[in-house]
DNA sequence: CTAATACGGCACTACTCAGTGCCGCAATCG
DNA sequence: CGATTGCGGCACTGAGTAGTGCCGTATTAG
């Protein structure tokens, strides 16, 4: 890539604006139709840009997804971005308000769309790893560990493999089987698989 | 599609083996590369045929990859080909066998591939659906119920959702992951999930 | 001012690949 | 035998698209 002209010395600067515009339209385009259907004169029109403005900052197209995967917002998931009502199940229950869901139907669409490039492009699995499929465990992770510490369930037998649970159902019933994720959907997880797997703590854990 | 000439006359008949050998290669071609990569000419190398024994017996390309699909082979998650071993841990354990585990990272491996076909063709969805979904989540809902009828376990509270917890983490750990569906993961998610959260059974119910 | 760089828009090349037509040969029917 | 159809192999067309070059214009440093 060529370095900003900053440290050079004429010539118009590269509009900062541009590069994030560019991103957020990849990340739109791959949200709404699939990896193989992401062209760049598509993008560039999304974003109002010309095709150099696009190759002038990467490589090439896989570079910019890679960079948009990289990108993808997922503040929601932090732990200061996680409801706090009281208990794990209204904690589940109230990542299904519209405010998380959002971020989450979203997130499921650009993997989907992206994993056609995970067999195909290096360090595509670690850019999605990195930037949803992490983020999205750490949350669960996070929720259930701190109904855990409060007294609510006892240590779980695998956290690891319980904060994956409802990631994994969602992506699977969104993807393969083409199903919202609807609130009926999370309840039978929620209540079916993931709280039943937990048990009231012991006398002696209180 | 033309009929066979068997109603017919004269010329020479087309050729049952071809069609089956024709469906064998697509679907390999579909374990080792995407979609996208999935050529014509390529699956009529493997078949050791020409591209017209392909386009005189499917409309394109579609067709082919779904009807493939729907011929994909899933004996082994039948009633009658799954083990009997006594208790479901053993159960699911037996399933990690190399007998049935190449089964299933086949399904794995084709169902990932089909993805991207997904979203964009219809009829791809339910032919995933029947072939590769249905029989995955009934197989371990069957071992289950066997567990449950047996009186090994209480009937969870969801038997749906907790038939669809291995399949769905496997797929995204393979998938999304890339990472290998071996013994210790499976076995995270058996007891740190599916067993976890099934419950002995009450006294009234022995 | 001039030089250098960014920008959008357009045209152009290069490549892949689905689908078709043609050729020669093989098989099957009358 | 002749007519018809299947078959593999080859060449060809046409569509889609990544990537590049050029043009006129805008912005910035010296």
């Amino acid at each position: 890539m060529t370095s900003t002209p900053t440290a050079g010395k004429a010539g118009r600067r590269r509009d900062p604006e541009k590069g994030a515009q560019i991103l957020q339209a990849t990340l739109d385009v791959l949200a709404e139709t699939d990896y193989a259907d992401v062209t760049i004169e598509l993008v560039a029109a999304r974003a109002g840009a010309g095709r150099h403005a696009i190759y002038r900052r990467w490589e090439g197209k896989d570079e910019l997804i890679l960079a948009a995967i990289a990108c993808t917002d997922s503040a929601d998931l932090g732990p200061d971005g996680l409801p706090d009502t009281g208990t794990l199940r209204s904690d589940f229950l109230a990542l299904l308000d519209p405010n998380w869901m959002g971020g989450s139907e979203r997130r499921l669409r650009i993997l989907s769309s992206v994993s056609a490039m995970i067999t195909r492009t290096p360090g595509a699995v670690d850019a999605v790893i990195k930037a949803i499929v992490d983020p999205s465990t750490a949350a669960y992770r996070f929720l259930i560990q701190r109904a855990v510490d409060r007294g609510e369930y006892a240590p779980p037998h695998n956290l690891d493999a319980l904060a994956q649970v409802i990631p994994s159902m969602a992506a699977y019933r969104a993807f393969f089987m083409q199903q919202v994720v609807d609130e009926e959907f999370m309840l039978s997880i929620i209540d079916g698989v993931v709280l039943a797997a937990l048990r009231e703590p012991s006398a002696a854990n209180r």
